[in-house]
DNA sequence: ACCTGAACACCGTTCAAGT
DNA sequence: ACCTGAACACCGTTCAAGT
């Protein structure tokens, strides 16, 4: 009578947390639904209620990937001081992330994902919004285009520089130098000028 | 008689053709050994006397994808023009390979493809060692920690953005426009000053 | 509404056997 | 050396049936 409710009401839950697991300890490649219903004690249909196809499961995944990342941006964000302080915040949480978490990473970014129409987009959009905040107030004197411009690099070289990290073409201590070689020439750019009101 | 020797001596060669049309077409996911067989006339298990398993497979289209990368990025580096000119043509042929191969681009920059040790790690050294040449000759006077550093940011942002571009949150032409931006930034840039000899 | 369990079609991989 | 074809274990997905 003390078996605890594992397959009533949070199955989904249940699935998504042993699927992050498994992504993490063997990649996405490694993630099959029946061994996840195996591991959450359920017959091999059951996922079926909750996930309409193993890809519905992995953008599932994928939201849940950007809701944490989104959260350890907004945390970098909330670091003390100038513009550049916060932006290598914010880089070195995506480096942080990536490393920890690179196949997860991999199936956030990959082109596959985000050829759906669905909750992905949305989820990678409310991370860029998040980033977008963080240049400041939009002032009607600042060049509009140069601003999505400069958003648009930084999020590509943040990403890039995680994707180097992740697949292990470089280590976290060089990818901390890249973010904080990118971040200063970012911010010593002309591009920057244009595209952020306040210093 | 006159049917063709599909499968005597090259059939390594239509396999991997044919993988690349698949993933090209229907992703990575949807690439199998056996449909590959059945596509190249021969049985499923021919295959293994070419590729030990799946992950071989793909791991030789990443080399052959890293091998044509590395030839258009040769061939855009052969521009007339100053290191500003070469360097956005690089960049732009990046982006080109992208959107056109996004599958690919993927299956070469994933994390997973580069935890094995043999044959892709070298091919995305050999595009590397590419663009360390682009940089100009090694003078004893630069600083090598810079020239590294430059290197490796520029083909992070590269990469940063072709996969921002493969995976459709921004167009072609924003693309173009990201590349000329960061070129800008960064050979305008402090970084760049110390990395690379001439100007 | 949620889960079970049989069924179907498809895989990757192995391996003895052929040429 | 290269390919065939049976065999095995494992999948994703569907669906009628149970509660």
């Amino acid at each position: 009578m003390n078996e605890r409710p594992f397959h009533h009401g949070n199955l989904r839950a249940v699935l998504l947390d042993e699927a992050a697991t498994v992504v993490r300890e063997t990649g996405v490649d490694g993630l099959s639904l029946r061994d996840l219903a195996r591991r959450a004690g359920v017959s091999h249909g059951a996922p079926r209620s909750h996930f309409a196809d193993r890809q519905a499961l992995l953008d599932a995944l994928a939201v849940l990937g950007f809701e944490r990342l989104t959260a350890a941006v907004r945390r970098a964000l909330g670091t003390e001081g100038d513009l550049s302080v916060r932006f290598r915040a914010v880089a070195r949480a995506y480096v942080d992330f990536a490393i920890d978490d690179a196949a997860l990473m991999d199936l956030m970014f990959q082109a596959k994902t985000s050829g759906r129409a669905g909750s992905v987009p949305a989820a990678a959009g409310t991370l860029f919004g998040v980033l977008d905040d963080a240049m400041g107030p939009r002032v009607g004197a600042v060049d509009q285009e140069a601003r999505d411009l400069f958003k648009l690099l930084f999020a590509a070289t943040m990403q890039g520089i995680a994707a180097l990290v992740a697949s292990r073409r470089t280590d976290r201590e060089q990818g901390y130098r890249l973010v904080d070689a990118a971040t200063e020439t970012m911010l010593g750019s002309e591009l920057r000028e244009r595209a952020v009101s306040d210093a």
